[in-house]
DNA sequence: ATAGGATTAAAACGAGCGTTTGACGTTTTG
DNA sequence: CAAAACGTCAAACGCTCGTTTTAATCCTAT
């Protein structure tokens, strides 16, 4: 009874500019970054008013942490989950690699697939947080994945047994960078090279050519790192 | 002779100033990126009039381009030079991925090897600004690095004749996005992770732990884009 | 019907921003 | 040695920022 009538209210009032905000933060953040998007941007694209965004959220950091944790919370979620029931599936023996990355790829898929959801807006948006220099933003998002990211570690850890930790560490370092780059779309090379027609391939076959590449990666030999590789050295030496 | 007289002059006075205002804007957009970075700051920082930087400079957008432009032309001019020696060498052959990998690593390591040069700090700035959203940085990065992009993409599709000219762009897209995630050294959640005490494992043996992964990803089997992969839809329809 | 909390609206706050100006030494030049 | 150019400096301009305040308005619950 009570919900019906909160659902009821949210959905003119309150919680609707709340959400306005929430859609045009989202869509601004992604535009032009944290610092180069003002309030009183968010809030005439929300239709909302300027002192709405403080009263609803507290500040612009707290705003933008709850456009992140919208979305990444649950997709975070379903990650976990999903390599849960892989790791079910096949117990007792390990989750092959390929699976693994579907684990983390399927969910980023399944949200980019939802324009309703935010789409692929978000996607970008989280790739360029991930690169953000602003100390609340890298504290924030280290909490939101340091959970996902040791479960799917400890999963790689024994899908790739011959692998030591630290490679391994490393590994899963290149593959959040690669996969944060691609989502956040952001390739100034992009621009200029023939690529550029294919801005319209979507997310899910760009994720589909990013799997492999990883995939031959991370199955990729160990480094000499003691030894000096010879293309490296060989080249600092006898430099011009 | 007059070319002594400008030297002296440039050590103490105008040029002496103009280069502590590039040091310090290289640390500051480092430390805070461009739009969190103010030329109170840098001037400042620099001992500098805050005038002195729209003096020198004209404005805040062209100083950053100088603070970019000051080490990325010669690295990317060694980058292509360092690519044709090894097309010499082999010729008429292809050169090897390896190699190629090479050229692009090695004139970022030299970089990273000299502190008086900026060091590590101007490729972390670097690995930053691909990430920045700001139009002039994404205009002027792109045109930064066309030449130098092109040149390379065509010594890998030498060398990787049955690779699709589609996925070989896409591929070396995965790879600029690594290399500057690394690079950049911004990655949140290398925080939390045991991987931190590597903190201090310096860019020589990081570059020496990504070369062998994207040439494992360069050398990935194609994906099937037509024929849906199983491991993806599979999950994508039986969720629960 | 109405009291009271929730939400909006408009205005103002102080601070910081990039940039410009004009005066003042200093150096270079003819 | 005068003149022109250069570099530095303090001050100010106009603007936008995030946030706060004050009052008015709407909605729900008694």
């Amino acid at each position: 009874m009570k919900g019906n009538v909160i659902a009821l209210t949210e959905l003119r009032g309150a919680a609707a500019t709340k959400d306005r905000l929430l859609d045009a933060a989202e869509a601004l953040f992604m535009e032009h970054g944290f610092e180069a998007t003002s309030l009183r941007l968010i809030t005439a694209a929300a239709g909302a008013n300027l002192a709405a965004a403080n009263y609803h959220f507290g500040s612009k950091e707290e705003l933008f942490q709850a456009v992140l944790t919208r979305r990444l919370d649950p997709m975070n979620q379903q990650r976990v989950e999903l390599l849960d029931r892989f790791e079910r599936e096949t117990a007792p023996d390990a989750v092959r690699c390929e699976r693994i990355l579907a684990a983390l790829f399927i969910p980023a898929l399944r949200l980019a697939r939802d324009p309703q959801r935010g789409g692929t807006n978000f996607l970008r948006l989280l790739g360029r947080a991930y690169a953000d220099p602003a100390p609340f933003i890298r504290r924030f998002l280290s909490e939101q994945y340091a959970q996902m990211i040791d479960r799917f570690k400890a999963a790689f850890a024994r899908a790739l047994p011959h692998l030591p930790k630290k490679e391994l560490s490393w590994r899963l370092h290149f593959i959040m960078g690669a996969l944060s780059y691609t989502l956040a779309g952001t390739d100034a090379l992009k621009i200029i090279s023939e690529l550029n027609p294919l801005e319209t391939e979507n997310d899910e076959i760009l994720l589909r050519r990013l799997a492999p590449f990883l995939l031959g990666g991370l199955n990729a030999p160990l480094p000499e790192l003691n030894d000096v590789s010879r293309e490296f050295d060989l080249d600092l030496e006898r430099r011009t």
